[in-house]
DNA sequence: GAGATCACG
DNA sequence: ACGTACGTGATCTCT
């Protein structure tokens, strides 16, 4: 498991700062609620701006002496708490226990040493918000403290390198200073006359105050006797602002999660007043899930089995298979459990369970799965087939929710089932109910559902590889790879590992002195950009890029593809359920990314040979752009397309101002850069640097664009303001994607909400097509009694491995079917090539 | 396990 | 003033 994100919040402080920061605020009963919204703004945009996994709200208790009782006096002193927030607390507990945030608190420990314990201890990146300064030397790799600015909302985010920058502190050194200088607000008295500039100057000469007194002699004047009378000052106040790290409290990691928004807290929230914080939240408006008991019974014997078939074949069911261990229930309230065993001797051996439940997974059952793919792979090991899968929890899941469960388990866990038989029989009607409210049920029962069967048969069907070329290259290029490391060394003058780019960058620019680019952690960038910009400055470059190029290649694709080699073939998984858009993704091996764009790696396509003949490659003709002129309804662009002209040209001569001929080969490229701009959703920024010219530059074309097509700038902003209003954007079948994103008040989160929801409705609606086109290809490739199948699917192409004598056929079929998929206001076009592997086709 | 890098649409 | 193109996966090194 990955490491967790835990964020603390210093609860006293926050609500303090609120209080102070915010104007009175009355609920519906007339009470002050300030710093309770205060709180819950601060609370809810720190949960969406850092996308924590566990949520700690930390108070001090008041009324309990704090800390060691002999400093006891100066923070009592503290000036009380007002009345008036004090009124508050209780409705802040109230609110966060009806979200389940944990709440840590104990009497006579302070809410920073529940932090600092609580950071200290978690093995993972911790965030504390908090409003005092204190909390400043916990700051580690592990830690960041967001500091509250003037206002509650902003915050200052501080690390250890911004710690050093702008404060010039170690986080060690934060309490030597606080010792010195002290600090009104938190009651630490200091030493009297002793300010920031000669802290600073103290700490840097000495370090800490121990060193300080220790050399004490070297001081003289108005300084050293400021010194020397607040000396016991100084090491209490050390004290006083040093936070504990082995405080002894309770709490439970577990308990921590992220809060929850039921009705009730909607209610609650709705009390009180908060419209704008209940504006922005998604409410679950489920009733609140309890685990639902199930009737769990053992499956033992073969009689036993047999009967159950019986009772079942006529009916609706779950089916599921998790290790050696199956899960059948045709009802919410109980399952069935049959734990197969290995030994062929047992009365429940693996041969005697396939015999008896064979039949009942072929009848006309209809039978509720979760991820059917993976189980038809999983019953093929066992020699099953099944038939008659009406649902898929695991694809409905996706079209309501994208990548929320990752596990069959969790999915049934969050709808209160423990037990994953009954759990998929349950959760397969409460996600109907969800598909239907979305509108998403053709997309479910007509396209993702039939197309997972498909993708199925494209797995196992597999794309053959010419294993002795794939040697071959292998050598070749390890020969290649041997021969540019020997001239690097050379060059460098000593032997690094050309792979590390911590290596690298240490020989680049620091040996060799290069200009170096922008930093990364470990030391400066080495990419590729970067690199090219060197090529004229040094001979070592031009090999390094070489070796790069090269060693990408064998680890990915030679070396790395041999693994995954079955029989002469490698069989990709496609995940179905894993992007945001839509799209498919493709894994072990990843036959989504094999090289095209350079000479050099186009060989590598050559590995992957037809098994019948030949490969029929097809692709569509810029599909997102006819999408943008179709949905925009731009009629400059769909006269375009309907016309047969080269789009990036025409827009070059629109955006440019120069008639059709006269565009060159590198306005038509930046017209080019411009359109792919527009459909990820343009910045200035982005476009400057794929196209390689200034910002000023790419703002200009992209004002020039707007204004050219103003129906695509319309076109583009609504899809923002959907995505505003809605919280989602959706694709031409009804596919949505939430994003939560375009609320946030952090600039670079919401500008990244912006950007994915204006290419969303691009990027899913291709895919969706694609997704159709692919149902309508196979359905024709079998009524037309063909043999040729499609072996892969390439986000805008599809590879069909193809009989000789079908293959004529199949390239009409496919391009007809492909082009025919949906109907739009321009064509659509798809091309087709032909070739014995992937290089050619 | 995270980050850097680079392969694809 | 902010700091960026959208969507993926695999491999390597280093912590």
């Amino acid at each position: 498991m990955s490491k967790q994100k835990l964020l603390l919040i210093d609860g006293n402080s926050i609500l303090n700062r609120a209080f102070f920061a915010l104007p009175f605020l009355s609920d519906n009963q007339g009470r002050n609620v300030n710093a309770v919204y205060g709180f819950l703004n601060i609370f809810l945009k720190c949960i969406q701006d850092h996308t924590p996994d566990k949520v700690v709200v930390a108070f001090d208790m008041r009324g309990h002496n704090f800390r060691k009782d002999l400093y006891a006096d100066y923070k009592a002193n503290r000036k009380g708490m007002p009345d008036d927030l004090a009124a508050q607390m209780p409705i802040l507990e109230e609110v966060l226990q009806l979200m389940k945030v944990a709440i840590v608190k104990k009497p006579g420990v302070e809410a920073d040493d529940i932090i600092g314990t609580i950071s200290s201890h978690f093995d993972g990146e911790s965030i504390i918000i908090s409003g005092d300064r204190d909390m400043l030397q916990l700051v580690s790799d592990k830690v960041t403290v967001l500091l509250t600015k003037r206002g509650v909302t902003e915050v200052e985010t501080v690390n250890p390198a911004y710690l050093q920058e702008v404060y010039h502190l170690t986080p060690k050194q934060v309490v030597e200073y606080k010792a010195l200088r002290g600090d009104t607000s938190d009651n630490i008295p200091g030493v009297k006359g002793v300010g920031d500039k000669t802290a600073m100057q103290l700490l840097d000469k000495y370090g800490d105050i121990d060193n300080i007194y220790a050399h004490i002699d070297e001081q003289k004047g108005a300084l050293k006797d400021k010194l020397v009378s607040d000396k016991e000052m100084a090491f209490i106040s050390r004290q006083l602002a040093t936070i504990v790290t082995s405080a002894d409290v309770d709490y439970d990691m577990a308990s921590c999660a992220l809060p929850t928004f039921d009705t009730q807290v909607k209610q609650r929230l709705e009390q009180l007043q908060f419209k704008s914080i209940l504006a922005r939240l998604d409410f679950d408006e489920s009733v609140v899930e309890e685990t639902i008991q199930v009737e769990s019974v053992e499956i033992r014997t073969c009689s036993e089995l047999e009967i159950l078939v019986q009772d079942f074949a006529q009916n609706k069911f779950a089916f599921h298979i998790l290790g050696d261990k199956v899960y059948l229930s045709n009802n919410a309230k109980k399952e069935y459990v049959v734990a197969i065993s290995d030994s062929f001797l047992d009365e429940m051996s693996l041969g005697n369970f396939c015999q008896i439940i064979a039949p009942l997974l072929n009848s006309n059952a209809h039978k509720i799965v979760y991820d059917a793919k993976a189980l038809r792979h999983n019953l093929d090991k066992m020699g099953l087939t099944i038939a008659n899968i009406t649902d898929d929890i695991c694809l409905m899941q996706y079209l309501v929710e994208y990548r929320s469960y990752k596990d069959v388990e969790s999915l049934c866990g969050a709808n209160g089932y423990e037990q994953i038989g009954a759990g998929i029989y349950a959760v397969a009607d409460k996600l109907a109910k969800k598909l239907a409210e979305n509108g998403v049920e053709h997309l479910y029962r007509d396209i993702e559902l039939p197309l997972s069967d498909l993708l199925y048969h494209m797995e196992v069907e597999g794309v053959k590889v010419d294993v002795d070329l794939l040697e071959q290259m292998s050598k070749d290029f390890h020969l290649q790879l041997d021969e540019l490391t020997k001239q690097i060394h050379e060059l460098a003058g000593e032997t690094f590992n050309v792979n590390s780019p911590m290596q690298l960058s240490r020989i680049l620019f620091e040996k060799l002195a290069l200009p170096h680019g922008r930093k990364t952690q470990r030391g400066y960038s080495t990419d590729n950009e970067i690199l090219e910009s060197l090529t004229d400055k040094h001979p070592i470059i031009e090999p390094i890029l070489q070796y790069r190029k090269v060693a990408k290649l064998v680890s990915t694709y030679l070396d790395g593809l041999k693994p995954n080699l079955k029989s002469g073939k490698v069989h990709t998984t496609f995940n179905q359920t894993l992007t945001s858009t839509g799209r498919l993704s493709s894994s072990e091996p990843n036959l989504q990314n094999i090289p095209v764009r350079t000479d050099f790696g186009k060989e590598i396509r050559k590995l992957f040979v037809s098994k019948y003949g030949v490969f029929i490659g097809a692709d569509y003709s810029q599909i997102e752009l006819r999408l943008l002129a179709a949905f925009s309804k731009d009629e400059t662009l769909l006269n375009c397309y309907r016309n047969g002209q080269d789009i990036h040209t025409a827009v070059a001569s629109d955006i440019l101002g120069v008639p059709v001929e006269m565009v060159n080969s590198n306005m038509r490229r930046m017209a080019k850069a411009v359109n792919f701009g527009i459909i990820y959703g343009i910045s200035d920024y982005g476009l400057s640097q794929n196209a390689k010219i200034s910002v000023p530059k790419a703002r200009e074309y992209i004002k020039l664009y707007f204004e050219k097509y103003p129906t695509i700038k319309s076109y583009l902003d609504g899809c923002v303001e959907n995505a505003r209003r809605d919280g989602y954007v959706t694709t031409i079948t009804g596919r949505r994607r939430q994003i939560p994103e375009i609320k946030s008040s952090n600039y670079n989160m919401r500008s990244f909400g912006e950007r994915a929801a204006m290419n969303m409705p691009l990027q899913g609606s291709a895919a969706d097509i694609m997704k159709i086109a692919m149902l309508k290809v196979d359905e024709a490739l079998r009524k037309a009694g063909l043999n040729s199948k499609i072996v892969l699917q390439i986000h805008d192409e599809l590879i069909v491995d193809c009989y000789p004598e079908e293959a004529e056929q199949v390239k009409q079929i496919v391009k007809q079917q492909m082009e025919s998929a949906v109907e739009l206001l321009c064509p659509l076009i798809a091309e087709t090539e032909e070739g014995a592997n992937l290089y050619e086709a």
